[in-house]
RNA sequence: GCCAAGGUGGCGGAAUGGUAGACGCACAGGACUUAAAAUCCUGAGAGGGCCUAAAAACCUUCAUGUGAGUUCGAGUCUCACCCUUGGUACCA
């Protein structure tokens, strides 16, 4: 007979909550802490598959540590502000907070559903005004210190919608809603200056046992690069136009400049040139395309400033000056020497605007390199294609005929130049024209100066009485409420802040607060944060690598900075775990019509055999794709049938065969698949775990009896994959308590005293030899020539060479 | 383009430099059944040989993207190339 899952779950879930089983107690000695982060979810309302991927999984970790004597803190919160709550609202007129709160509910009646043991009494809930309190202090202090800066910068704007839209609003440079092409407006913003931290996060990395691929893309991401800056004089003028490169070796080939059409001196030198019409139009022209669309034309345009000129600062010739939109004026210095035999970009402008092309760079081959007389024999001649790499100087000066790499730094000395490091990492815009969300905590003065509103008005509530639909204004500024409590605080004249914060801003401190969630004096708590930080392990999705783990490690190296946190890197491991794909092995979408739905198959097979599905459908530690198999779940509460019958024969049997019996085989069995299991679990490769588990069932299969004890030991191991079935099972086998409370079985490997050894010819192999664990290669190789298959491949030969591996392999070399 | 990870049966995957394909799915044969489902048992990388009425067992060759190399021995290490996935890209 089947088990019905659906009595079983519910019996066990009712248990649990009864013996409130999950609460971590933070300030327990007598075990040691671990710290299991899983990011928290955003509540959209049902789970989906993904959802259960990234929750079960974690929670069988979760389980594994506790059997084994950890002090686990495995909490959860709901990362609730957002643009989804604030479009419900618009296009069917819920509040926002009860459409969000509703969904709370829902996900944590689906998230108890599925076994998991989470600490629901540390639960955080970003959009409550007793968490949003903190976000906003912890704002508030990152602006009393300088990081947080009030400047003018571009948003992406719907003219249709009267709205500004979010980077993941904008389809291929339209409005996701209304398909508007979207347009740039600049707008004055609060950022928060991650780039000062960028050096820090990056050497940061150096020491993270993180897996290299999440390293690398943060690495890539900040994207440091070595250079200089170096200033071109503008010939008859006071200004210098000073550049980013990465090659001053290449400066005596600089043969124009590039202004990046937003450019101060652009606008500064624009009375000064002749065809000013000419060049106001191209900025125009620039300013309406996105840098988006920029770089998508990768067509090279520009001007020419008609009578004016830079001089190289090497040769003393001067050279023209252009106004082109490849050049970006967010990077580097917003202009750029260009050296068109030294750099694609520039040889493309340069062919088409006409311009001449110096080679300054001989290229040397590898031969040359290692022959140190390279020097003399230059070269391999180049011309009418851009050479990019290393080689010997020409055309240089007192330079020409040194070594590209060598030569650099003093070309910049010789100049005058600054060597410098730039970042592709820019700082993080945190301020969004939309209502749910953290309200910025700062009030303008009458002369309209910010200032950070002071802790004693914390929480700076988020108003009720706005108009959600867009009008071109940021929705706070339609609240009256906020308009008079500004006054009624802070006096007649100042204004509030309309806008509100990122919601990346709620999530980068979140794993903080779960360590003192409802205390209203602090951010959290200092012995807590001492105890139980640097996180542990945190699981995730690989589609936070760049953001919010970014943004994360920059929170926590700033409050430790300000002394507000013990430790500089919050994540001690960081996995990512893959994505299960549909079961035609495409992603999953509607439109594909291979989207699995969680339920179906929970009500089917029940949570246990869904969690362990996922567990076995590959190694949790990597972050690849795997297709769902639709008989995948039903194989996993076969599985689970075999371990009930199981645990019923022994109850058939028990007035024969009880107690604390182990029979000696399966005690090895026993031990090995308890080191097994717990081993690849810390590796998070719950698929090997789950195989271990299999092959110790068709074991005790396999034995005409079973006992109790070896019931009892399978049954807690399998607790943290199908936590359900074995609570039920405990029960039936007449255990105390919990099996959840129960510790993990290790039984002492009982060392063998024979080993089977591998006995191979010329690396061949010919043959099986069970030998003590203690022979010597002597005793080995004696047994070996017995075997007839090695006798015949000697063929009276003597081996040559004998290679022995205790208790491995045996091969004989002739 | 650059950077990173990866490429093993029909499928998901397993293998501290030491018997490649654990475990499972799908498949085939059998048992049970009036029948089916469920369950249980058995089989299997591909090919060849030997022996057969047929099979098992046995022997053997080829097999971890391709090609070289290191090694007594390579899925694993090294080099080159091909392909897939992910990140990033007028970043000077």
């Amino acid at each position: 007979m089947a088990y019905d899952h659906r009595d079983i779950e519910k019996k066990a879930q009712e248990k649990w909550v009864g013996l409130d089983l999950y609460r971590a107690d933070l300030a327990d000695e007598s075990r040691e802490p671990y710290y299991l982060l899983v990011e928290f979810p955003y509540p959209s309302g049902d789970l989906h598959i993904g959802h259960w991927y990234a929750f079960a999984v974690t929670d069988i970790y979760a389980r594994l540590l506790r059997a084994r004597g950890k002090n686990v803190l495995f909490p959860i919160g709901f990362d609730a502000f957002g643009l989804p709550a604030e479009n419900a609202a618009i296009k069917n007129g819920v509040d926002p907070k009860e459409w969000t709160y509703k969904n709370i509910e829902r996900m944590r009646t689906q998230l108890a559903s599925m076994g998991a043991s989470f600490d629901w009494s540390k639960e955080v809930v970003a959009c409550d005004p007793r968490y949003y309190q903190w976000t906003q202090w912890l704002f508030a202090k990152l602006f009393e210190h300088g990081l947080a800066e009030h400047r003018e910068a571009a948003v992406k704007w719907c003219p249709k919608d009267q709205t500004v839209l979010a980077n993941e609003q904008v389809i291929d440079g339209h409005c996701e809603r209304c398909g508007t092409p979207v347009e740039e407006k600049r707008l004055t913003q609060w950022f928060l200056k991650i780039t000062d931290y960028a050096k820090r996060l990056l050497a940061g990395l150096k020491d993270l046992p993180w897996r290299e691929e999440i390293k690398e893309a943060q690495r890539s991401w900040i994207g440091e690069s070595q250079g200089a800056y170096l200033e071109f004089p503008i010939a008859g003028r006071d200004e210098k136009i000073k550049i980013f490169t990465t090659r001053p070796d290449t400066l005596f080939g600089a043969t124009y400049i590039v202004l990046a059409p937003e450019h101060q001196l652009v606008s500064f030198l624009l009375d000064a040139v002749s065809n000013k019409k000419e060049i106001e139009d191209y900025i125009s022209a620039t300013a309406k395309r996105t840098e988006r669309e920029r770089s998508e034309n990768k067509e090279k345009t520009g001007v020419r400033l008609e009578g004016v000129s830079a001089v190289n600062p090497a040769t003393k010739e001067e050279i023209p000056i252009y106004v082109a939109d490849y050049v970006l004026n967010s990077y580097g210095t917003g202009a750029v020497m260009a050296v068109p035999a030294h750099d694609e970009r520039d040889y493309e402008f340069a062919k088409k605007m006409e311009l001449p092309i110096l080679y300054v760079i001989n290229p040397i081959t590898e031969e040359q390199k290692k022959n140190s007389e390279y020097k003399e024999k230059i070269t391999v001649p180049i011309e009418g294609v851009c050479y990019t790499g290393d080689g010997i100087l020409a055309n240089s000066g007192e330079f020409s005929g040194r070594n590209s790499e060598e030569a650099m730094w003093d070309i910049v000395t010789a100049v005058g130049g600054e060597r410098t490091t730039q970042y592709r990492l820019r700082d993080w815009l945190v301020s969004r024209q939309r209502y749910w969300g953290c309200p910025i905590p700062i009030v303008y003065d009458p002369d309209g100066k910010p200032h950070a509103i002071p802790a004693e008005h914390l929480p700076w509530l988020l108003p009720t009485d706005v108009d959600f639909k867009p009008t071109g204004k940021a929705p706070l500024a339609s609240s009256r409420e906020l308009q008079e409590r500004v006054v009624h605080i802070f006096g007649e004249g100042w204004t509030p802040e309309y806008d509100t914060l990122d919601t990346f801003v709620d999530s980068s401190w979140y794993f903080l607060r779960y360590l003192n969630p409802s205390d209203t004096r602090d951010f959290s708590d200092a012995a807590h944060m001492k105890k139980w930080l640097p996180i542990n392990r945190y699981s995730g999705g690989s589609e936070h690598t760049t953001m919010h783990l970014l943004y994360a490690r920059f929170f926590i190296k700033v409050l430790y900075d300000l002394a507000l946190v013990p430790i500089d890197e919050p994540f001690t491991e960081r996995f990512n775990r893959g994505l299960i794909m549909g079961p035609d092995g495409q992603k999953m979408s509607k439109s594909k019509g291979n989207v699995i739905n969680p339920d179906d198959f929970v009500k089917k097979y029940g949570a246990d055999a869904v969690r362990l599905y996922l567990a076995f459908i590959g190694p949790y530690n990597e972050p690849n794709s795997y297709p769902w198999n639709l008989d995948g779940v039903a194989s996993m509460r076969k599985f689970l049938e075999r371990v009930n019958h199981l645990v019923d024969k022994w109850g058939r049997m028990k007035s024969q065969d009880d107690g604390d019996f182990i029979r000696p085989r399966i005690r090895q069995a026993l031990a090995k698949t308890s080191v097994k299991v717990a081993d690849d679990g810390d590796r998070f490769k719950f698929n090997t775990s789950v195989a271990a588990l299999m092959i110790l069932v068709n074991e005790l299969e396999a034995a005409s009896s079973v006992s109790k004890t070896e019931c009892a030991q399978l049954v807690i191991m399998l607790a943290p994959f199908a936590p359900h079935l074995a609570e039920h099972l405990w029960e039936k086998l007449g255990g105390e308590g919990s099996v959840h409370q129960q510790a993990w079985p290790v039984a002492a490997i009982v060392l063998a005293t024979e080993n089977e050894i591998v006995v191979q010819v010329n690396g061949k192999r010919r043959g099986l030899l069970v030998l003590p664990v203690d022979a010597p290669e002597a005793e080995a190789v004696a047994r070996a020539l017995h075997i007839s298959a090695v006798a015949t491949v000697l063929d009276g030969k003597e081996p040559k060479r004998i290679i022995f591996v205790p208790g491995r392999i045996l091969n004989l070399v002739v």
